[in-house]
DNA sequence: TGGTAACACCTAAACGTTTAGGTATGGCTG
DNA sequence: CAGCCATACCTAAACGTTTAGGTGTTACCA
């Protein structure tokens, strides 16, 4: 029917020129409700649909933000995808997913190409779940390119970038408390690599919240699977010879997974032989046996905010061009916040009087 | 620093003229190995970095793909997502997440908003997790844009547009026999909409499953969503009063889970009270209580597939359009592709002589 | 009647690329 | 040395928009 119409078409089709027409779909003033409504009636009758690449090219605004991740096979990003998509969506933004893991595993090479097509594509911001290389920030920064960290945070020296982050130190206490409420003193992380900078604020908080209790904790680090988790798990179970820790805390679900998956081939039990607690809440967890305790950091509510901090700031950096003023977006210090999270009390941790669900 | 470097500039500090520069970027030929040398490093120094949309505007070829789904706090979609992205990352295209769901629920309006942004952005191609409206069909055919399909299928007599999916009607029967197998004869299924169009042929399946195995089949429709099945599973339950169905069967992931959560308010044990069978593998299934019997899609290998052979249709007509032929896509018969399921046995469905873990 | 302000509209120049078509330069052939 | 071809390069015209600056036309007022 119509492959290929023009803006310059539509203009002739309707007798006016293409400013009027311009004009006219934009619904800017200075034109005739006639002409007005003309254009748009030959523009519809034509199948007229506007080039955004001539758009831009003219300077229009950049209407897609990117979302950088790396190796995402934790439901918790789909629930964080779903919050960014719904505020991108009211602000009209698409939401280009760049993944920079090349076998599951960072690549940082990737990073160095992804952040490069970006550049290419001129998008608008950038959303990112993982600490970005210095190197990186900078190539954005000269291009005025506002970032968002979202469950992670900027690398050293850069703190004025905004991030959305859960209080992972808070939520480190909490935990820390309920294992001292039951009497554990021998504690151990399973963490994941630091290239996510929640695992060094989580750990922290697990640290102090170790010392007041006077628990020691273990730290023992995989890489962010199941696979390799099960793995670690059992290794350092294995090194610990027959003795137990009182408490097994695992720093997201797809580690949770694994070490679930260690325990049963080991045939340790929860809560009874070790309890188990888990960063990361997820649909299935009060199904699993035994039900898990675990934290809930909101993250549909995380990605939602993330999104809207970095519409905002793509629409003020929008408002200072057009008033001529400095292209670089402006980070405010209130834009960074930590969202508080819950602790949701199942069985996994163990029996104490009356227990929820 | 170089916040815009265009590539007149380059040429000029350069000192040769666009066309060289141009030629040297591209790494073509015609271009001595002094000019390109010199141009290449002019470049890097002054932080050069070429505009798509100029690029584009000229008629360089599309380089983003679109994924259209429907409200999916589905893991599955998370795995299919994984399999699309690795597929796109090789082909150099980027992939742009297109929700088309406004509060979890299916938007027309929604749909036909995103196919114009999707056309306005000159998008490459499309992949598509629901059966989409005619309408939209003949709006991509118009303009040329190529759709694969992936775990869904093209909307009545359209059947020569490709799709991917899981063998539905044959995961169906395998479903019955095992059914079957143990005797069920009253069995009920919990389904979908049929927006999703493997609703029809897995409904199909069982209904044909249920014929030969003497049984009878009641289906039990609801809002995708854990919540909306909790509540249609409820009240389905209590129109039948006390009368418990042999085997209850979900259509996904999501109704699985209110199912499970229905259960447990309605004290209903699984496999004993009833037995459960669900469609879609997932990372805990094993895990819950009790293990669950699940049909496995391979969601990841569909998602790759489904994006390889929408990579290769865009090629294929990017090459058609260089030898000056027909623009439309060719779609070849044996695209589409049907991948087979497993079924993965626990302990839901019933015990029975010797159990998989 | 002339002055002027508001309005509807137009022409033409951008935006940053690619590329068709052309022009020097030099080397080879006969 | 004329004729020819390759090679390396250039000029200028696209691609489809937006928009600054300008030109009528009408309407109103003194």
């Amino acid at each position: 029917m119509a492959p290929k119409v023009t803006l310059r078409e539509v203009a002739d089709a309707a007798g006016v020129s293409t400013f009027t027409a311009s004009k006219a779909l934009n619904g800017g003033k200075g034109v005739s409700e006639k002409s007005c409504d003309k254009v748009l009636s030959v523009a519809r009758q034509l199948g007229y649909v506007p080039n955004l690449a001539a758009q831009e090219l003219r300077g229009a605004a950049r209407n897609s933000v990117a979302v950088i991740t790396a190796g995402t096979d934790n439901a918790y990003y789909l629930d964080m995808m779903n919050g960014i998509q719904k505020a991108a969506q009211a602000a009209d933004q698409s939401v280009v997913l760049m993944d920079i893991a090349v076998k599951g595993a960072y690549s940082e090479e990737l990073e160095s190409r992804t952040v490069q097509r970006l550049l290419e594509a001129r998008m608008s911001g950038v959303i990112s779940t993982l600490t970005l290389r210095p190197e990186s920030i900078a190539r954005l920064a000269e291009w005025d390119v506002p970032i968002v960290f979202v469950d992670s945070t900027p690398p050293e020296g850069m703190g004025h970038l905004p991030s959305i982050t859960t209080d992972n130190h808070g939520a480190s206490l909490l935990v820390g408390e309920h294992l001292a409420s039951f009497g554990y003193t021998d504690w151990m992380f399973l963490a994941y690599p630091d290239i996510w900078s929640s695992r060094r604020t989580r750990e922290d908080g697990l640290r102090e919240a170790a010392q007041r209790a006077g628990a020691q904790l273990q730290v023992v680090e995989a890489e962010n699977s199941a696979k390799a988790a099960c793995a670690a798990l059992t290794e350092a179970m294995e090194a610990r010879n027959e003795r137990l820790p009182d408490v097994l805390i695992t720093g997201n679900s797809p580690l949770l997974l694994g070490a679930m998956e260690a325990m049963s081939q080991l045939r340790i039990k929860a809560p009874d032989d070790m309890a188990i607690v888990s960063y990361d809440d997820f649909a299935w967890a009060p199904f699993v046996e035994p039900p898990l305790t675990v934290l809930d950091e909101r993250a549909e509510e995380i990605g939602m905010r993330a999104a809207r901090t970095l519409v905002q700031i793509i629409s003020e950096q929008a408002q200072a061009i057009k008033a001529g003023d400095n292209a670089a977006p402006n980070y405010r210090k209130d834009l960074t916040q930590q969202v508080p999270v819950g602790l949701i009390v199942r069985r996994s941790c163990g029996h104490k009087g009356k227990e929820t669900s």
